[in-house]
DNA sequence: TATCTCTAGCTTTTT
DNA sequence: GCTAGAGATA
């Protein structure tokens, strides 16, 4: 049998197809557990076997450092090391680090650019907004921040957006756009957002950049289509050269992967619209579906049929199995959120008893990390072993953010946001007045923040003691700088730490929470090493790949290196490894949990309210991404699916008793067996209950009558126009309303100091006047 | 200038 | 129930 066969042998019709079509563009519709991942890998072998395709014509994108990752091994198991190692595999944002690293200085930013994170980018946001003296309760920069990543991704830059500015309010922000930007260009830094975008302005605007990526890149594949932007789509379609008029070179093979019923980054900008619309963005478009899945009994997948059914003006798509029935939902309503955990846990060792499963093929997912915390408790109590995926990073700790923060700008000096944080950490008598003098002074001189440090002593109105301190501060910097050039990335994070003081400072400290300060900071120094150990080998490996090309004598990694390790691949993205034994059952958000798969699922928090969100109650789009994150979460189980909720969970401290999740109701109810279907909390007398906001619905706690609920009775039917009188807000008018009954939803303006506020009709203390 | 205390707002989700 | 930022106090 030849290779070509091989690669084809096992694989489906559809699949097949989607792995040989050669040509014209190709949309590859792939339902959940459909073998995507498979399709995609046999293509990419299938291109080298049989069409004579070079690895390096090849780019491969994905949303995640994990399913990047995934891909890379799997490539590699497939094709060797060698070929996995020269081709471009990896997220958006690492692809277009990777171009601008090379030409952004066509744009004016050193090469050594800093990549400014959420944090950082509202962190310069505040400083924009103190500068023009914006009132923070009407121009909050955190909304600010917000608006000016949509307009990011959608390409709108800051003179196109000013243009169109009519209310003060988008005047004040078009402004604050600008000197944002402006800030940003001249700290050499860039946010998230502008990765993608002045990638595709360069694509844009250097025919000559365009043209040299359309050759190397001879094959494009992006995988889950459905979760890009606008930007991201541009840049893909400028990448392939789709639209040229008389091409240079011409267009490449563009190739994605895609879901529409798991898109569930809508709120961070995806559009739908890409994977709806290929076959009109691409003339001589082809379609495949892949509709058989592999992963889950027919029970499973029925339920989550049902579900997004529920969704309207989706394409038809009727996932199948070939497993059988299976075992039916189990179902279980809990009195509150630490019953459900014990629920979890008990059903965990109870599997795990009769053997037939392993904590490792056990997942437990839910809607919000918050709600990781209880089953943290129960778990560790239970002695049960887990590894929780996301929620609070390694690299968002203060420690681990100061340690960067002074690296960046050994990196990149002119970093201001990295500079302003860690010219007082540790503490040297740089306050906040002394601060604010040097910037008045670099405004005035029209001068960066790192400029005026260096002239502290032109400043005006500044005490001798903290001239001293930034000249001591500035000596240290300096000092530091004279390492870089000679050190590894660990060793200078070790010098940081040492002659900042830093490390000594925690170490003297008595607060307990400054221990694991220690021992993070230590860990990030291995983190350095192993960095140093794994790109060293990766950079040796390219070498030898291409072999004719100058094979680097010092294949040292630099400090650049470190840092755009850092910024781009969040954590040390923990896939739960089959590798070692059993494994330990993984938690996390639903959101992490797209691409995965496992035998046995837990989903939990089915609760009106948390999932899904309070926030999207009110909202059909909303709504309808919330249901796809349903199907998501019900798709990753193989042979048990667990559903719970909780009849009472504590939100902001205080209890609230949240009705069913609708998306319990969607699941037709033969396919579920309810181990407890109901809770006795539920049969409290209304007095007792509160609120999702913890205010009880009728009188004060237990004085209260129970007939005078505010649950039926006092619910005021308000239209668009109407004066209302909020216990707290006070007088506002409605502007908007949404929903049906219980969950009817008002938007309604306070005036100028409150704002305008979302609030259910039925829980919010409101009357109509 | 540094530290303590209080309060408001907060929880989606990720690169 | 927690945290960041504001304001008060030493």
């Amino acid at each position: 049998m030849s290779s070509q066969e091989q690669l084809l042998e096992g694989l489906n019709g559809p699949q097949r197809e989607a792995v040989t079509h050669g040509g014209g563009p190709l949309l590859i519709v792939a339902g959940a557990g459909s073998g995507k991942t498979r399709v995609l890998t046999h293509r990419i072998a299938y291109l080298m076997a049989a069409r004579g395709v070079r690895p390096g014509e090849i780019l491969a994108i994905t949303f995640t450092n994990k399913a990047a990752a995934e891909m890379r091994e799997r490539i590699q198991a497939l094709l060797g090391a060698r070929a996995a190692a020269s081709m471009w595999i990896m997220t958006f944002h690492s692809a277009c680090v990777r171009i601008l690293r090379r030409e952004a200085h066509r744009l004016g930013y050193p090469s050594g650019f800093t990549i400014y994170d959420s944090a950082d980018s509202a962190r310069l946001m505040q400083l924009v907004c103190k500068e023009m003296d914006l009132d923070p309760k009407r121009f909050p920069p955190k909304s600010f921040s917000a608006q000016i990543s949509n307009l990011k991704n959608e390409l709108v830059d800051y003179d196109t957006f000013a243009e169109q500015a009519q209310t003060e309010q988008e005047k004040k922000l078009a402004e604050a756009y600008r000197l944002y930007q402006r800030r940003l260009h001249e700290a050499g830094a860039m946010d998230f957002d502008d990765l993608i975008m002045v990638t595709v302005n360069l694509l844009q605007m250097f025919p000559d950049v365009a043209e040299h990526y359309r050759r190397r890149f001879r094959h494009v594949m992006v995988d889950e289509y459905q979760d890009t932007n606008h930007a991201q789509y541009v840049f893909i379609r400028e990448l392939v050269g789709a639209e040229q008029e008389a091409p240079v070179v011409p267009p490449s093979e563009l190739c994605v992967v895609g879901d529409a019923d798991q898109s569930i980054y809508a709120f961070r900008g995806a559009t739908i619209r890409n994977i709806l619309e290929f076959e009109r963005d691409f003339p001589d478009a082809r379609t495949i579906l892949l509709e058989q899945n592999y992963r889950s009994t027919q029970t499973i997948l029925s339920a989550a049929n049902a579900v997004i059914e529920r969704n309207e003006g989706r394409p038809a798509k009727n996932l199948w199995s070939e497993q059988g029935e299976g075992t039916p939902i189990v179902g279980y309503v809990a009195d509150n959120e630490h019953d459900e955990a014990a629920f979890v846990v008990g059903e965990i060792d109870k599997l795990t008893d009769d053997g037939a499963i392993t904590p490792g093929e056990v997942a437990v997912f839910y809607r919000t990390n918050a709600q990781s915390r209880v089953f943290e408790d129960v778990f560790i109590r239970m002695g049960l072993p887990y590894k929780i995926v996301g929620g609070v990073r390694f690299y968002e700790r203060k420690e681990i953010r100061d340690v960067l923060a002074y690296l960046r700008v050994l990196a990149n000096p002119e970093d201001t946001v990295s500079l302003r944080r860690i010219i007082n950490v540790p503490k040297r008598g740089i306050g906040a007045r002394a601060e604010e003098s040097l910037e008045l002074f670099a405004a005035r001189e029209r001068i960066t923040f790192a400029q005026a440090l260096r002239r502290v002593d032109e400043v005006p109105a500044m005490a001798t003691r903290s001239v001293n301190a930034v000249r001591n501060f500035t000596a240290l910097l300096d000092e530091l700088a004279a390492l870089v050039e000679a050190s590894s990335p660990s060793q200078l994070v070790e010098a940081v730490l040492d002659k900042t003081g830093y490390l000594s400072e925690l170490a003297e400290s008595k607060d307990i929470q400054d221990e694991s300060r220690v021992e993070n900071l230590e860990e990030f120094v291995d983190v350095a090493r192993e960095f140093e150990n794994t790109f060293t080998a990766l950079l040796e490996d390219e070498a030898a790949l291409e072999g004719e090309e100058v094979v680097e004598e010092d294949a040292e990694p630099t400090l650049v290196d470190f840092l755009e390790r850092i910024s781009l691949v969040a954590d040390t993205d923990q896939l739960p490894d089959a590798d070692d034994e059993g494994g330990v059952v993984t938690l996390m958000t639903l959101h992490s949990a797209k691409g995965l798969e496992f035998p046995v699922v837990f989903l939990t928090g089915l609760e009106d309210g948390v999932f899904p969100h309070m926030r999207t109650l009110g909202d059909k789009t909303q709504l309808e991404e919330e249901r796809r994150l349903a199907y998501v979460g019900l798709t990753r189980a193989e042979r048990l699916l667990y559903v719970s909720r909780a009849a009472v969970r504590s939100a902001w401290g205080s209890p609230s008793y949240n009705p069913p999740s609708r998306f319990l109701d969607e699941v037709p109810p033969s396919l579920v067996d309810w181990r407890r279907g109901e809770s006795p909390v539920l049969s409290a007398p209304p007095a007792l209950r509160r609120g999702p906001s913890g205010r009880s619905f009728g009188g004060e706690g237990f004085g209260g009558t129970f007939g005078r609920s505010r649950q039926k009775t006092e619910a005021p039917t308000l239209s668009v126009g109407d004066l209302v009188n909020h216990d707290k807000f006070g007088m506002g008018r409605v502007q908007l309303v949404d929903g049906t009954g219980d969950r009817t939803k008002a938007r309604i303006d306070f005036g100028a100091d409150i704002g305008e506020k979302d609030l259910m009709v039925k829980y919010a203390p409101i009357e109509k006047l």
